[in-house]
RNA sequence: GGCGACAUAGCCAAGUGGUAAGGCAAGGGUCUGCAAAAUCCUCAUCGACGGUUCGAAUCCGUCUGUCGCCUCCA
């Protein structure tokens, strides 16, 4: 088996990366807080990972991926006030946003969504063993971390515990040991939430839900702990502290890998400021393809611009690929017609291409080179296919399953079937008048798009047999206004949309 | 203030010691009734300065710039 290399955190390099167990990975990503709708950052980070359990398993490996819901929190408590419902009803609705958000992008999901609330008993007897350890102490109806008690605390952020302290503070309320020190417990409020325990009526704090999910879900020692770059610190960091110090082990996972951010004018999306763009509003007016694309089209470590001009561009690279894969198609099918099982060999650079690929992928996951190879790869794919003659069934087959595993490495779903206009209604009502205007009969009732089109296309290709250039070039410039792109090839007339 | 990341062509973006992948845009050729698509060709010495090395975009130092973390955040 080949080796996967990627960077951790941890480590602060590229290393090789060696299983727990022979052949398994299990990964932990910390998921989202239920308190909003999601935005584009979450969607990179869910394809991010998706992407990296597809690599785990084309590499030949098991992978068990859990991600949780923070389904109990202060925003989300807040958000239930100020609506004047319950913290659990914000929370389910955008569990459930965030689920079918994910699910339009076709982003394939984790094997369990842990939630908080569904482990209050566990965190307890966790916070509880924090105490009989030293790790934690009750303060008033707060537990704390005492986190001068973990010796190795800011060796994943690189941060000094004598640093930290400016940054530290005791909020008004909390009665802390240490500045430094965080809550594993907090004392319910008037009016708020909360569940009983051994130190009364509260909530977990922000940190525990994850240590303790995880080592529920994948045992102490687990593969890859996963999240955005912004939760290296404090979270990551104290789910460290918390777990070592429940299991009097470590370490408590192998590898940390973290994504960057999105960024929205070069400045990085915020919950506080308000600055997001959810995926609902960007699912408006782009393909999940696209959006794949554009999310991968970039290392996943690196900070990522998003904007009009950027997807514009994504969308174009994969309107290229699109069109090269349907142009397979259509050639697969008549050599299948055409020739019999042969000789043919042609797919052999097709081999090195798809050894490039994987390469690229178990090198830090570098889906930007991987398109690259892919690019290349079409390139000389377009190249084969204008030689049909020397084309055989064999070879397209070869061809074929190479494609298809390109493509469904990266987790896209019917790329040669991308739609670049998601909402043709105004088109298709347009189009009506114009083929009228070309006094083509039309049936009653409501026609497609597609049927539309292809009656001017018909028209169109009556006009160019008699030589009738400028009916011929009428029809398709009006349809051009229309987004629609017409395309003569092989003696057969073909359509695409046209982003405007 | 402390800590850290990044800086590659008009734009986006790989590449971390051996002489710059890929895409978009642009220009030119082939194909086409003309287009489109496709294909071929052209298009950078890697922020600045200094150092290490036979050799550096890649390592070290200084500077400049951008961003981030130190408070909730994917």
């Amino acid at each position: 088996m080949d080796s996967i290399y990627f960077h951790d955190t941890m480590q602060g390099k590229k290393v090789e990366f060696e299983p727990r167990i022979p052949n398994e990975m299990s990964m932990y990503v910390c998921g989202l807080t239920t308190s909003n709708d999601s935005h584009i950052g979450h969607a990179r980070t869910a394809i991010v990972f998706d992407v990296i359990r597809r690599i785990f398993r084309k590499n030949g490996y098991k992978v068990k991926y859990i991600s949780n819901f923070t389904d109990i929190d202060d925003k989300i408590i807040q958000k239930a006030q100020e609506e004047n419902s319950t913290a659990q009803e914000v929370a389910e609705r955008y569990m459930h946003r965030y689920i079918d958000v994910i699910q339009k992008m076709h982003i394939s999901e984790p094997d369990m969504y842990p939630k908080v609330t569904d482990h209050i008993p566990q965190i307890i007897e966790a916070v509880e063993k924090l105490i009989k350890n030293g790790f934690a102490y009750e303060s008033s109806g707060d537990v704390y971390f005492r986190v001068r008690k973990s010796e190795e605390y800011g060796k994943l952020s690189k941060k000094k515990l004598d640093e930290l302290i400016s940054g530290a503070r005791i909020l008004p309320g909390e009665k802390k040991e240490d500045p430094l020190d965080f809550a594993l417990w907090k004392e319910a409020k008037p009016g708020e939430p909360f569940w009983e325990s051994p130190w009364g009526n509260g909530r977990p704090g922000w940190h525990i839900e994850c240590s303790v999910m995880a080592l529920k879900y994948l045992g102490n020692h687990f593969d890859i702990h996963g999240g955005g770059q912004d939760l290296i610190f404090p979270h990551h960091e104290n789910e460290i502290a918390q777990a070592e110090g429940i299991t009097c082990a470590k370490p408590f996972c192998r590898y940390w890998i973290h994504t960057g951010w999105v960024t929205l004018d070069k400045v990085k999306m915020s919950k506080s400021i308000g600055y997001v763009f959810r995926i609902k509003d960007a699912l408006k007016h782009y393909h999940p393809n696209v959006l794949r694309y554009f999310f991968l089209a970039t290392l996943y470590s690196s900070p990522l611009e998003f904007n009009v001009e950027a997807i514009e561009r994504a969308g174009k690279n994969v309107e290229k690929i699109a069109t090269s894969l349907r142009r397979f198609r259509d050639v697969k099918l008549k050599i299948l017609l055409k020739s019999p099982l042969m000789k043919g060999n042609s797919w052999n650079s097709f081999l090195v291409y798809s050894n490039e690929y994987h390469y690229h992928l178990r090198d830090n996951f570098n889906t930007p080179a991987a398109f690259g190879t892919i690019h290349v790869t079409l390139r000389e794919l377009n190249r084969v296919l204008d030689d049909i003659e020397s084309l055989t069934s064999t070879t397209m087959k070869k061809i074929e399953s190479y494609l298809e595993d390109f493509f469904e490495t990266l987790g896209f779903v019917d790329i040669e079937d991308t739609t670049f206009v998601l909402d043709t209604s105004d088109i298709t009502n347009a189009l009506r008048d114009v083929v009228v205007s070309f006094d083509i009969e039309l049936p009653d009732g409501v026609l497609s798009l597609d049927d539309l089109v292809n009656r001017l296309i018909q028209k169109r290709t009556e006009a160019r047999k008699n030589k009738d250039f400028a009916l011929s070039d009428e029809i398709r410039d009006q349809l051009l206004k229309h987004q629609i792109v017409l395309e003569d090839s092989q003696g057969k007339t073909t359509y695409r949309l046209e982003k405007q």
